[in-house]
DNA sequence: TACGTATAGTTATAAGACATAATGATCAAA
DNA sequence: TTTGATCATTATGTCTTATAACTATACGTA
């Protein structure tokens, strides 16, 4: 029993090299820091990350529906209602019934809604640059590149399963 | 008025090329794939993402304490009393009362919390060399990279905010 | 036409992940 | 010894997400 530490001392700092294995890990960390901050960004406009998502998505997407958004953000449809009344009652989209299929909600931006989605996105710009100044150029653009990388990748994948 | 219309027909493709333009989406959207897949690899051991995380930072510093590890992980510490429970009850983990300083746990992982440790390490690795492992070579390296860097800049922010 | 099935949106509900405030026990320093 | 800080905890609330069930509408088929 020559390894037997009856007390072991907490350590000073504690390591997580384990864990910087996984990608997912550097995901979560950096994720959890950039949405943060974006947060607050938004705040200004009313907006969560969630609402503004949809908000961009709207503007990009006149008359999409109500399911094609959920599908979009990857979210369920249920979840979806609540972030689109919060949306319409601030009267930044509106619900439009379509005359070929009365089941569905068209969705299209209002005038505020296209004017406060150029503002939030400006803002959004900003809060990103912000956080990335201290990346030197060369790492910013292999940043992107192999996120969209393995966003491509991985979407390709969760296809094949679903 | 000309360029007014009436009717716009839903989008046969939803595009997403403003989010595109941010790094917390494309990073938010990898996370997402990745950790619903990482929730079906860890169910049949009976973690969660937390517990896991909890768990595989117990075992690399053993006698921290749960404060130590709150900080760790990034989360306040009345939400770790109850990953820190479930651990202890399934006897992965014990909570030790240190004696020069009562106030404090000294956390441990058991011989069952050190061999979950490497069942569910070694079931995370296979997980993610599986969702990976259409990715080029170059790619996966330099993902890797890209995100360590980003990680640590990150980091670097936002201890200097808080 | 009528019936069964599928889809769009909604409601109700539950679970999980997070934050804050307040408490009791302990420590440490004035 | 008293005051203030720290550790773990309890209670509580919010936000995000998922599932099941409901209504209204659409559509294919007998």
């Amino acid at each position: 029993m020559s390894n037997t530490k009856l007390v072991s001392v907490a350590p000073s700092q504690v390591s997580d090299e384990t864990l910087r294995n996984f990608v997912g890990y550097h995901l979560k960390r950096s994720f959890n820091v950039i949405q943060a901050d974006l947060t607050q960004t938004l705040k200004p406009f009313g907006l969560r990350m969630l609402t503004f998502t949809a908000l961009v998505l709207i503007v990009d997407n006149p008359g999409l529906s109500q399911s094609q958004l959920a599908d979009a953000m990857d979210i369920e449809r249920p979840n979806l209602v609540i972030i689109i009344d919060e949306l319409e009652q601030r009267e930044l989209i509106e619900r439009n019934r379509v005359q070929t299929d009365k089941r569905i909600y068209a969705l299209r931006a209002t005038l505020a809604g296209k004017r406060l989605y150029k503002k939030a996105v400006a803002a959004d710009m900003e809060h990103e640059a912000r956080l990335l100044a201290g990346l030197d150029k060369e790492t910013r653009k292999s940043l992107m590149t192999t996120l969209e990388a393995l966003g491509r990748h991985l979407q390709k994948c969760n296809r094949g399963i679903s």
